[in-house]
DNA sequence: CATTACCTGCAA
DNA sequence: TTGCAGGTAATG
């Protein structure tokens, strides 16, 4: 479900219930596994009596600064939710965590496939993993220079390279596919061989995809609801992620789109306007034995 | 780099 | 019944 457009989301909608909220006690479920620290104390009797300071986002994290100097972070992976509930309310389906809050408002925390997680930092640590992140997309010093002196020795595909959080923070299997058809770049185009003028037509399209999906609330495909539990607006927007098959046609060209594997994941391209330059990523397809 | 693992539900 | 899913870390 999430990558940025959808966490910001989120991010925007439960910040006014959980600024200045005092943490009134935290339940866990079924999957106590959720709740993760490496601190040498029990994270549940650290967040009781501590203050939620901010919301933030980076990447596809949630953060919650503590007046107690740790940090909350919170990572939906593929199928988290995080839902306002009143604390009497009952739990939603796949609840993991209850956060009661002050105001006697519960953050409330499902995941269907167990993937996500909820963690309690210290700032060293909370460092450390923001560190490894690279640039927000919208970060002004994010240049299309920036990425090509980052780009330029560096090996395989665009799409895998836009994968890596470390990179660039916050994209995702749609936004990528997206912003590479939006800006008519392959995906399998190898990294290196973008030049400046490219970077910044995939930049610009990397900056109007997010915005455009979180001014629809984020992309709903099956799972993702924002936190009261309503879908994001931003599925019939989108020009090629889920639109792979039959009648699937490139809103620019006409032409059928195409799906394909590249990096691992579910891609679709359109193969008349995303033109496959002549220094490509090898796919697994192209020296596949003709016998097999 | 690709593949696997982590989990579960759902559509084909 | 199989394969696939919006993510990411670990492994080969």
């Amino acid at each position: 479900m999430p990558e940025l457009p959808e966490v910001e989301t989120v991010r925007r909608l439960i910040a006014p219930h959980c600024i200045d909220q005092r943490i009134a006690g935290v339940d866990l479920r079924d999957f106590a596994g959720v709740l993760e620290t490496d601190l040498p104390f029990d994270p549940v009797t650290a967040m009781i009596g501590a203050s939620i300071l901010s919301v933030h986002r980076r990447g596809k994290y949630l953060l919650f600064p503590l007046d107690s100097g740790l940090w909350l972070t919170i990572h939906l992976r593929m199928t988290g939710r995080l839902i306002v509930k009143d604390a009497a309310a009952d739990p939603i389906r796949f609840e993991h965590i209850a956060i009661h809050l002050g105001s006697g408002e519960d953050l409330r925390f499902g995941d269907q496939r167990r993937f996500g997680r909820v963690t309690l930092l210290d700032k060293d640590r909370i460092d450390a993993l923001l560190d490894r992140l690279g640039p927000e997309p919208f970060d002004r010093k994010l240049t299309a220079h920036v990425l090509h002196e980052r780009l330029k020795r560096r090996p395989g595909s665009i799409k895998g390279s836009l994968l890596d959080q470390g990179l660039i923070a916050g994209l995702g299997n749609i936004y990528v596919d997206e912003a590479l058809w939006r800006s008519r770049i392959h995906p399998l185009t190898a990294s290196h061989s973008l030049d400046e003028t490219s970077l910044r037509r995939l930049l610009r399209a990397i900056r109007y995809v997010l915005k455009l999906s979180i001014q629809n609330q984020g992309t709903t495909f099956s799972s993702f609801e924002n936190p009261y539990g309503e879908r994001g607006n931003n599925a019939s927007y989108l020009k090629v992620y889920g639109r792979s098959g039959e009648r699937a046609i490139c809103d620019r060209c006409g032409g059928p789109l195409e799906r394909t594997v590249v990096a691992g994941r579910g891609t679709v391209v359109c193969p008349h306007c995303q033109l496959l330059p002549v220094a490509t990523i090898p796919s697994r397809q192209q020296f596949a034995d003709p016998r097999e």
